[in-house]
DNA sequence: CTCTCCCT
């Protein structure tokens, strides 16, 4: 017999807590039998009174699997106790106590029934993989708790969270743990790390390979190892079979057929030995029999959402630490295992405890449009175990408003009309306007587009390469399938039967009759755009580069046969080529798309008049433009713009071109260092004219002329000085001229003009002849500021800079005055500076005069 | 070298 499971040692702390507290953390690693026991343990609490359950999975294929094994236990068929509800499809009766969900069903009951009535107890299993739609749950949940049912009862299971970070962020929630049952695993590690991201993904196929061989040396039993995507899986199936012809090598990942899946699953029929290389996917949802050593490239790809583009692009990345440990368990289910880690124990301590909740990486227009349903005005204040981020959110409110189903934070009648459609936003946005087309042709086809856009591409890897980004091949492959039940080579035909499983639920919603007939591609595009306006494509070169109504570039394949296609309704593709691979620059791939009409963009063009300013050419334009976005259709001349419009226009073109297209003369750029002088020495009542405050107020000053500019060189003709004078009101302007003159008289008779510096005291550089006689230091500023001296030679190189004209008769004169007169013979150099008369003239001259 | 997995 075996012995019992590790949840009844939990069960008296677990029944004990319930009946006092509305929420309890269940700590299980897998194997203690949280999932199935429990529950049924739970059934005939007083504290239920007969109410019925709850409970969350995260997937259909669990949510099934535990109603069963449940139902199994108590002898019963699956829908009478107990029974599941997954999209589409649910086994229920009057009978049944205990519904197993998966996550999103919730959140919908939620929206129509928000007390939850008759339900006594949520049970959130597999807590810890924080998926988003168990986060929004355990969010609403708690809202109807504290709001309107203090009698229900949470109870969060998780395998290897942090229950205590948890029972914090919850506010001190009782934990209850409880110890697994797992064969032990003996983990190896590699000396040195032989792949060294990013760049080493390259060798890992080799690498992996080498350690299958080694591990199958020296081992018994089946090999799982882990790859991280479906490129280096089958890579290293290439080496694997080329080098152990005895041995049955199997692909698994999610893109896969049905058949191909379940030859990694079961046991050889041959008997042979096996070595499965898998993606992510067998890591929680395909269990592998006989598996007894794991080999772990400790890599996964996981998908990051870029809130700036709006789209999500998967990242090679190191594994997190659960997740090493959840695939290294996989060796241990039938006795104790093996498992070979690709990494040095030295990087393993570098590994982060557990992956970023979902919400914090995905697309939250989903999620949004939940919350306005719910009332949610400001999505902050739930009470989330992790708030979701505010750039998502924006996204999310920016697509949502696009899709018209958003005002505001308010949801309007076409956003609830797009909540009666159990798929994303933009599908059910698709679907809404299908429906409300004239004629109601090509509603069946919309129900196909949008059944086939929910889903991954039905054309397998191959041969999707192979047809290009052409949707419309894909309506004619699900067509194909089921007018004849046949599916076209390439094709995955599971893929297909659950692309059509939705297509069918639609129709029913749509009251539409099923249509096979060859689908028309510009019907498609129309359809496209309903869902993505936002990824409208044009052409940029006739060839495969197009612009998205975004502004973001985009590139099709260079074989594909949708090139050339003057507009595309893009679908699906990916951000900036972040792998490595240089020559396609910061462009994203087209994967799936269908071509446009221009007549279709009618309802979503935009007319513009557009006065600008040509860069290249330095003029004046005025044209009026239909667009899409920021792609133009078309765009002609138009008439003269009105004077207010072209002088905004040309005061931007200043802004973003500087002050510089104006012609500074001296004299101008001398006012404008006077007026900032006395603006520092006397005050703000002096206006500020630096090039900042000029920039900022050109309204003041240049508007006014801006009637005879309408080309670049047409501003240099501006007389600058007259118009910045104006900033200066009359009696301003005759104090200016007296506070900070443009000239100054010298004692010799000259007028000599100063050198005005904001910030620094003015500069008269002059002769030094010219200053015998003179005392003291000039002034300007009603003689509160002195004037910088720079006392110039005959032959005017600076020889003394001073403000201090007093001391340099005193002191420094004498000094110099015997070299100065060797050097300049022909000019007077007195004994005595105070009494010489100042002079611009040499002996001679002086002489003769 | 076109893309892990999952859900209403």
């Amino acid at each position: 017999m075996r012995e019992p499971l590790p949840i009844y040692e939990a069960l008296p702390a677990l029944k004990t807590h319930l009946q006092t507290q509305p929420m309890v953390i269940l700590q299980a690693p897998p194997g203690a039998g949280k999932s199935t026991v429990l529950p049924l343990e739970l059934l005939n609490e007083p504290w239920l009174r007969g109410q019925r359950m709850l409970m969350l999975e995260p997937r259909r294929l669990a949510a099934r699997s535990v109603a069963a094994r449940m139902s199994d236990l108590l002898g019963e068929e699956v829908g009478q106790t107990i029974g599941y509800r997954v999209r589409f499809e649910q086994r229920i009766s009057a009978r049944t106590r205990i519904e197993v969900l998966t996550e999103g069903i919730l959140t919908r009951r939620l929206q129509h029934d928000p007390e939850l009535n008759g339900i006594g107890l949520v049970i959130f299993d597999e807590f810890h993989e924080r998926s988003l739609h168990a986060d929004l749950a355990l969010a609403l949940c708690r809202e109807a708790q504290q709001a309107l049912r203090n009698d229900l009862r949470l109870l969060v299971m998780s395998a290897t969270l942090d229950g205590d970070a948890l029972s914090a962020i919850l506010g001190n929630v009782p934990i209850v743990s409880t110890s697994g049952r797992q064969f032990a695993v003996q983990v190896n590690y590699a000396a040195r790390d032989p792949i060294e991201l990013p760049y080493g993904l390259g060798t890992l196929p080799t690498v992996m390979a080498d350690a299958i061989s080694r591990a199958l040396a020296d081992h018994d039993g089946d090999i799982l190892a882990f790859l991280p995507g479906a490129a280096e899986i089958q890579r290293a199936e290439r080496i694997l079979t080329e080098h152990h012809s005895t041995v049955k090598v199997c692909p698994l990942f999610g893109e896969l057929t049905l058949e191909a899946q379940q030859a990694a699953i079961l046991p050889d029929a041959a008997g042979r030995r096996k070595v499965v290389l898998a993606s992510a996917i067998a890591e929680t949802s395909l269990t592998i029999e006989g598996v007894r050593v794991v080999v772990d490239s400790g890599l996964a790809r996981i998908p990051h959402f870029d809130s700036r583009s709006g789209l999500t692009q998967l990242e090679t990345v190191r594994v997190t630490l659960d997740s090493a440990n959840q695939r290294a368990g996989r060796a241990g289910r039938l006795g104790p295992g093996v498992c070979y880690r690709l990494w040095s124990a030295q990087t393993h301590t570098r590994l982060n405890p557990s992956r970023k909740p979902e919400i914090l990486e995905t697309d939250l227009a989903p999620l949004r449009l939940e919350l306005a349903q719910w009332g949610v005005r400001e999505v902050a204040d739930l009470n989330w175990v992790t708030a979701p981020p505010v750039g998502a959110i924006r996204h999310a409110q920016e697509l949502l408003t696009q899709l018209g189903a958003l005002d505001g934070h308010r949801l309007t009648t076409n956003g609830q009309a797009m909540l009666d459609f159990p798929t994303h936003p933009r599908l059910a946005h698709l679907l809404v306007q299908a429906a409300k087309l004239p004629s109601g042709k090509g509603l069946a086809l919309a129900c196909d587009v949008a059944a086939l856009l929910d889903d991954r591409d039905p054309l397998l890897r191959e041969e999707a390469r192979a047809a290009g980004a052409d949707l419309t091949l894909r309506v004619e492959a699900l067509r194909h399938w089921r007018a004849t039940q046949r599916g076209l080579y390439g094709v995955d035909m599971r893929a297909l039967a659950r692309i059509e499983r939705v297509a069918a639920q639609w129709r029913k919603q749509l009251n539409v009759r099923v249509d096979n007939i060859r689908p028309d591609a510009y019907e498609v595009g129309a359809l496209v755009m309903l869902a993505y306006p936002d990824r409208i494509a044009q052409t940029r070169d006739k060839g495969t580069a197009y612009r998205l109504a975004n502004g973001r570039g985009v590139q099709l394949a260079q074989t594909d046969a949708l090139a050339h296609a003057p507009w595309l309704a893009v679908a699906h593709l990916d951000g900036a080529a972040g792998t490595g691979s240089s020559n396609v620059g910061d462009v994203g791939r087209i994967f799936l798309a269908a071509p446009l009409h221009e007549d279709d963009l009618k309802p979503i063009t935009t007319e513009h008049e557009v006065f600008g300013w040509d860069v290249k050419q330095g003029v004046l334009v005025a044209r009026r433009e239909r667009r899409v976005g920021e792609l133009v259709l078309s765009s002609q001349p138009s008439a003269a713009m009105s004077p207010a419009k072209r002088a905004q226009v040309l005061c931007d073109v200043v802004r973003s071109e500087g002050l510089s297209l104006l012609n500074w003369t001296a004299a101008a750029r001398q006012w404008q260092a006077r007026v900032q002088s006395l603006r520092l020495w006397r005050g703000e009542a002096w206006p500020d004219v630096s090039d900042e405050a000029l920039l900022a107020r050109l309204e003041d000053w240049l508007l006014p002329y801006l009637d005879k500019v309408s080309k670049r060189d047409d501003f240099a003709r501006l007389d600058v000085l007259s118009m910045i004078s104006a900033l200066l009101p009359w009696t301003a302007q005759n104090q200016l001229a007296a506070l900070a003159p443009t000239h100054l008289d010298v004692p010799s008779g000259s007028s000599i003009a100063l050198e005005y510096t904001a910030g620094a005291p003015p500069v008269l550089a002059v002769k030094l002849q010219e200053m015998f006689g003179l005392a003291d230091t000039p002034t300007v500023n009603e003689g509160r500021t002195k004037v910088m001296l720079h006392l110039l030679s005959p032959a005017r190189q600076p020889i003394q800079v001073t403000q201090d004209l007093h001391s340099f008769w005193a002191n420094t004169y004498p000094v110099m005055r015997k070299e100065l007169r060797g050097r300049y013979n022909k000019h007077p150099w007195p004994e005595d500076p105070w009494v010489a008369s100042p002079t611009r003239k040499t002996v001679k001259a002086l002489a003769q005069g």
